[in-house]
DNA sequence: CTACTTCTTCAAGCACACTTCAAGTCAAGG
DNA sequence: CCTTGACTTGAAGTGTGCTTGAAGAAGTAG
C-alpha cells in the first residue's frame, strides 16, 4: 500500500524512483538533461504517468550498451522523425559495438601485461619497462592509449 | 641537433616530452602527484637526468596495465624498501587483474547489448527494452551497474 | 495542530587525469 | 636592444554522471 497511483493519477517522483531503481535525484538529473521529458506538476510536484518506467528500462538498456547520456538522448529524439526506430538504434549500435570491441581488446592487452608483470622477476622497477634491449632474450610489453 | 644535452649536463622539460611523447604539462602534472621526483633546477627551470626516460616508460607500461597514478605512486615507492620490486608489482598487479577481467566481462555484456540491438526489429524505442513480457517469444537484455 | 516525510530548486562537489590560462622570467639569435 | 620561443607558477577548466546540501513548501499520519 505504498505507490498506488497516489490519488493523483500518477506516480510521485519517489514511487517511480523506487520501481525504477533510481534516485531521484537521478530522474531530475535525467530530466535536466533531455533523457525524460518534463511531467506536468501539481502544486510544483512532478506527477509520472506509468510509462516513464519503459522509458527508464530503455535508458537502462542503453547505458549497459555503453551509450553516453548524449548518445542516448541522439538514440531517443535527435533523429529523423520518419526512421523507423530500429534504424536508428542500429545505425548507433553498429558504431558502438565497434567501441566496445576496442575497448574489449585494450583491456586484453592490460590483461597481458599484468600477467607477465606476475611472472616477471625484475628486482629494479625499471628494468620491467625498458624495451631498448635489441635481443639479448625476454621482453614483454605491452601498449595503450 | 635539437636535444642534445643542452649544455646544461640534462634534458629540458621540453627535450624530455619530445622523448617520451608526453606533454610537458604532463610532466609536470607527474611531478605534482609524486610520480616523478622534482628534477634539479638551473634558473628556475627543471632539468632532468635522462633515467627520467626510464621512469616514464615505466609509468606508461603501468598506465597501460589500468593503474591509476595513485596506485603507480604506491607501487613506486609507496612499499617496504626492503621488498623488491617484483614482490610489489606482483601483489598489486594480481588485483588489477581481477579487476580487468571483470572490465572484460561487463564489455562482453555490452556487446551482446548491441548485437541484440542490431538484429531487433522494434518500431517502438521502448518495444526493445520491456522485459515484463512474460513467455512470449523474444526477450533480450542485457543489465549493468 | 504537530510531526514527519517528501518534495522543490539550484549550486556545488566528487573522481580522474590532465590541459589551459594568465602573467611573467630567461637565454639565445640577430 | 629587441624579438622569439621555451620555460615558470598556481588556479581553474574539461568531461561524465550523477550526488549532496541548504532552505523551504507541501503533503500525510495521528
Amino acid at each position: 500500500m505504498a505507490d498506488r497511483t497516489s490519488a493523483l493519477g500518477g506516480l510521485t517522483i519517489g514511487a517511480v524512483a523506487r520501481q525504477a531503481k533510481v534516485r531521484t535525484s537521478t530522474l531530475r538529473f535525467y530530466e535536466s538533461v533531455g533523457l525524460l521529458a518534463a511531467p506536468r506538476r501539481v502544486s510544483g510536484r512532478r506527477v509520472y504517468d506509468a510509462d516513464v518506467l519503459d522509458v527508464l528500462r530503455l535508458v537502462h538498456l542503453a547505458k549497459g550498451a555503453g551509450f553516453t547520456v548524449a548518445e542516448i538522448r541522439r538514440l531517443m529524439h535527435g533523429f529523423d522523425r520518419a526512421t523507423p526506430a530500429s534504424a536508428r538504434w542500429q545505425a548507433m549500435a553498429a558504431r558502438k559495438l565497434r567501441d566496445v570491441t576496442m575497448l574489449i581488446e585494450r583491456a586484453r592487452g592490460m590483461q597481458k601485461v599484468l600477467e607477465a608483470l606476475l611472472t616477471c622477476e625484475c628486482v629494479e622497477l625499471a628494468d620491467c619497462a625498458r624495451p631498448p634491449r635489441p635481443a639479448t632474450a625476454r621482453r614483454r610489453n605491452g601498449s595503450n592509449r
